[in-house]
DNA sequence: AATGAATGAGCATTCATTCAT
DNA sequence: CATGAATGAATGCTCATTCAT
């Protein structure tokens, strides 16, 4: 076996435990047990643990951003409407993940890998979350604010997903440089981003 | 001191910890020289440190559960409108993050304890996928397709958690509920919710 | 209640735990729980854990001895034979370990309290070696040279505890002194001591 | 070093020191000392401490049960007596014992590593009650209704041995199976195996 | 290069004992 | 006397990493 493909193996079944089981959950030897190898050879290839999973994540980084290049050049810039665009940056970043759904799964949940009753915790916590606002999406299609052809699941994973990442980005992430912007600042300008596709019946026909 | 008052001592600090440094890196002795106390006190008051770390998720959510509840009884639903409503919703979840960031850290899990060199490889990544989505809003900015009053910052932490977010739910969480649903029809739902707010000039004026 | 009574509960339960799981297994807060009282009460009658074992052993050996005396007053040594000596001292001691069989196998066995799987392992050990005796009693009775009125558990329980008794007397306890003891000197004293017992037909009617 | 002679090794010290200091005093640490190794290799080769117990156990009874097959080719059945039969099973079993007195100490159970002041408690009754037996047999040599070549040490221990283990074989172990046997049956079955022994007179020369 | 036995720093948890109320 | 919250020394076990073969 040739060293790239060896090194290939090691990355391939960590990708699939860190997925499975997340970053601390994966030990060396869940590793060497799938790839059927010796334990001394992980360390001929990568670092250490830490090596493996950087790796994994720049391959992925890389892999995207070549993805995004590649599908520009089949774009027109002259001709494309925005809207056109914007779908189309979507699905080429959702085609991307859709392919790889292990990689999506590290990318997006590091945190996995915790223990057994932490994990049943948060993920009700987040189907929790995400059952309070598909219900009050059904509440504004049933008084006739909310296009009834909306995809109710689809829309909540999108505002959740928005609002969350927001709070994080402002009040954790850049913190510091934002500390002047209100909330009330902020919540009025996601919802004017949401307001006019939320509520503009017709469109969803 | 109330032994109340001792427990919350414990998650007040436990808090603190898991957000600066994630749950896998503090350690019980890092929660019981910050609150000083001694080391079986942590355990008299909680089974593990599992239970910890559930008992703050759990508090979080009953608290978030509460707001929500206490802020409805403060709207008129006869009178308020749809958009009113969104802004209300997302502004009181933000003020809820906005209120205690470390939980809010906790809860979205960045920083759940990987090595340093991992967290700052996936900070990295993090910045450099809504430098790319800023980018491309700048660009419709530039082309006149976007309103240019539009905060780019906000727009690509919306975009970017909603993509992503969705991703996760289609492809990893709800797989196999959603397996027949194509990456086109997807692509295209959050298109038309995004796409009204994005690209109708003269609302951020 | 009086501070005796409340130092023979503490006893009591001791005692039922110590026989129960052992000394190890057996811990301040499982006796507090039996006797209802508070954790700081039994240190109010005892130094330390230790000194509950060992009221209890020493309490116990009085009473032995004490019982030991009074039932030989009520033997008339000018008549009684040395066969009904034997009996009735034989009769006493057991008559003295089944009044209290927790404090019985508190003393005969105070290896008890190690973890489930090791005390599984050694009752396993105990009953093979039994039934290894039973059954080579029984071919003793098989070939005639046994009596078949016999007690096969009764005489297998003899011969296992004496033998190893003395081989843990002379090989562990008293090494030292017997160092110069042969091996087939011990097994010839046993010998003449059990053989004229279980080989003489007749007396088991 | 081979695989297997590390691991006797582990086994040899481990023997050690639970025969010196029982199986609770001895620490994984005091095994690692006393062996030379790091503390991850014991575990290498034993899921726990409890596994090096009954590993030990378990070795021990292999070995013992070869012995007596062993043993048991060398005899003519059809020509030895039940005597010589009885005085050979006796000689192999305290031989087995004898040659490896640390083990014989492990697994007769006296010494489990309770503190200091328990063991020498303990130790100091067991010595007592063999006195008062040693001292009765010496009364019935003074009134010439015993041997007076018999060795008092040996009878002592082996009526203390037999007469204890099946008090505690009747009253503890096999309680519930025998609840209807009477304790005064017990006493004359016991006395019916020893009484001739002892009482007979002229077979110590 | 490949192997896998050996390593040992690191950590959660237990539980007898104390002492302020 | 009684209480029980607080204490902290003690210890078994894990697992990433190393290195001789």
């Amino acid at each position: 076996m040739k060293a790239e493909d060896r090194k290939a193996l090691i990355l391939e079944c960590a990708k699939q435990l860190f997925s499975e089981h997340g970053y601390h959950k994966t030990q060396i030897s869940d590793i060497i047990n799938r790839a059927k190898i010796a334990r001394g050879t992980v360390y001929q290839y990568f670092k250490n643990k830490d090596d493996i999973f950087i790796t994994l994540l720049e391959n992925y980084f890389d892999k995207w951003q070549k993805i995004l290049v590649r599908r520009d050049y089949e774009l027109d810039f002259s001709v494309i409407s925005p809207v056109d665009f914007l779908r189309h940056r979507i699905r080429t970043t959702l085609q991307f993940f859709a392919e790889d759904h292990e990689l999506c799964n590290i990318v997006l949940r590091m945190g996995v890998g915790l223990h057994e009753s932490i994990e049943t915790m948060i993920n009700r916590l987040e189907r929790d979350i995400l059952t309070i606002v598909k219900n009050e999406i059904r509440f504004g299609q049933k008084t006739h604010n909310v296009d009834e052809n909306m995809d109710t699941d689809l829309v909540a994973s999108v505002l959740g997903g928005a609002v969350l990442k927001t709070a994080h980005f402002y009040f954790v992430q850049e913190r510091d440089r934002f500390k002047d912007k209100s909330v009330d600042e902020i919540a009025e300008g996601i919802t004017r981003i949401f307001a006019p596709g939320l509520f503009s019946k017709g469109t969803w026909s």
